[in-house]
DNA sequence: CGTATAGTTGACCTAATTCAAAAGACGTGG
DNA sequence: CCACGTCTTTTGAATTAGGTCAACTATACG
């Protein structure tokens, strides 16, 4: 994650910082993409809005995230902040020009959009396999990670649990009966809306997907 | 997809041509990668092998499909051939070398990444979004697609219904029963294992994804 | 403290899985 | 070219996980 600012620190002068609250708008899906944004502070949703109006939610950025990395001319997700947040502003421009001298550069992007890809078949093997319990658990998980290598047994949700049924693929109901599995299992202990204490890390990472395959969903 | 060869062409000529009979192992997800290979003839299926022993495909390498690009030390996952397959192996170093020095080449692989990105994340909506039949209704979609660019109205299905099946997250008897519906509705004609005549496209579509997005799955 | 919004819980329903068995496809050797 | 055996696919019946609809509770915010 420090990879994010290597990467766009070689892109200054070019930046400025915009600010949102929560559930503004930063870009949506299809729009002409002029900035690719580093997170500063608070917590993107990227997402897509199907046709019959359900969502998809692909991952969440937090902060060191970049976000709108692909190279598309237009935004291939919608973007959403949650909560007040802070995003560096790239010009798009500015990054495929350098990219275009420099090969290092180039290769950094090809880099950071591979890391994207595995993160995104994480989240396939997650929907396809695993049932409303595990997703739920695998998704605490990796919120717990991201924190302090491994371990951090108090998770904030700043999303709400409608955003993590998009991502999950399920229905608000189900994440709801799927905490309350994992209380009643006593893995975790539910602190009002937003925050989430882990009780027992080992017990939730058995629940989560048999083996514990270091990674997992990995779209911060 | 010739851009396939445009990519690859420019590692030449340390280019060799390999065999493969069918189901034969091509690489295993974990492997050093020594090869990017691009499939002159056959298909290959590219897929995870979970902790528990079910398995995600991600897609089918066709003809003139690239497999192996993303930017990591190991395949990140297994590849099989499907039916008699000849396949252009690419010495990876050869193509990190090319990548590091050449910015071009190097933003070539950066897009090459980005759309299977794109096609990752369409596999994900198929996923979490549509039913049973919905999901094969879209696969057949996008295999007579492939081929001249809308029509072709009779599909050869290399592959069998448990390669579907784990492409689509379901199970073969699910897969089976959404054709016998397809076939019910007179979309279909299922012609022996591994062929389907196309009878309504238009009613397939729209079967198929309400709007018909022009991309779908395209993880080919 | 009161209201609006977000989250939880319960009862019922549906789509897909599971288990089991039948039917069909395909290659082989007669 | 047909008969056989194997493997793949299809079909059927029972089960179950998750979705749906509706009521209820908790939380946050003014």
């Amino acid at each position: 994650m420090p990879k994010a600012n290597v990467i766009l620190s070689q892109c200054w002068p070019d930046v400025i910082t915009k600010r949102y609250h929560d559930r503004q708008q930063v870009f949506l899906e299809g729009d002409e993409k002029r900035w690719a944004y580093l997170v500063e502070a608070g917590t993107v949703s990227l997402y897509k809005t199907l046709p019959d109006g359900k969502r998809q939610v692909f991952g969440f950025g937090f902060r060191h995230a970049i976000i709108g990395l692909e190279a598309t001319e237009t935004y291939s997700l919608s973007a959403q902040a949650i909560g007040i947040t802070r995003l560096k502003c790239v010009p798009y421009t500015a990054l495929c020009q350098l990219a275009a001298k420099d090969a290092a550069f180039a290769l950094q992007l090809y880099e950071a959009v591979s890391a994207e890809v595995e993160a995104t078949r994480d989240l396939v093997v997650i929907l396809s396999q695993h049932g409303s319990t595990e997703r739920v658990a695998n998704f605490l998980l990796t919120l717990a990670r991201r924190k302090f290598g491994s371990s951090a047994h108090l998770i904030a949700l700043p999303m709400n649990r409608l955003d993590i049924a998009d991502f999950l693929g399920m229905k608000i109901e189900t994440v709801s009966r799927a905490l309350a599995k994992l209380v009643q299992s006593e893995l975790i202990e539910v602190l009002g809306r937003s925050k989430i204490q882990i009780k027992d890390m080992a017990g939730l990472q058995r629940l989560a997907g048999l083996a514990n395959h270091v990674r997992e969903v990995s779209n911060l």
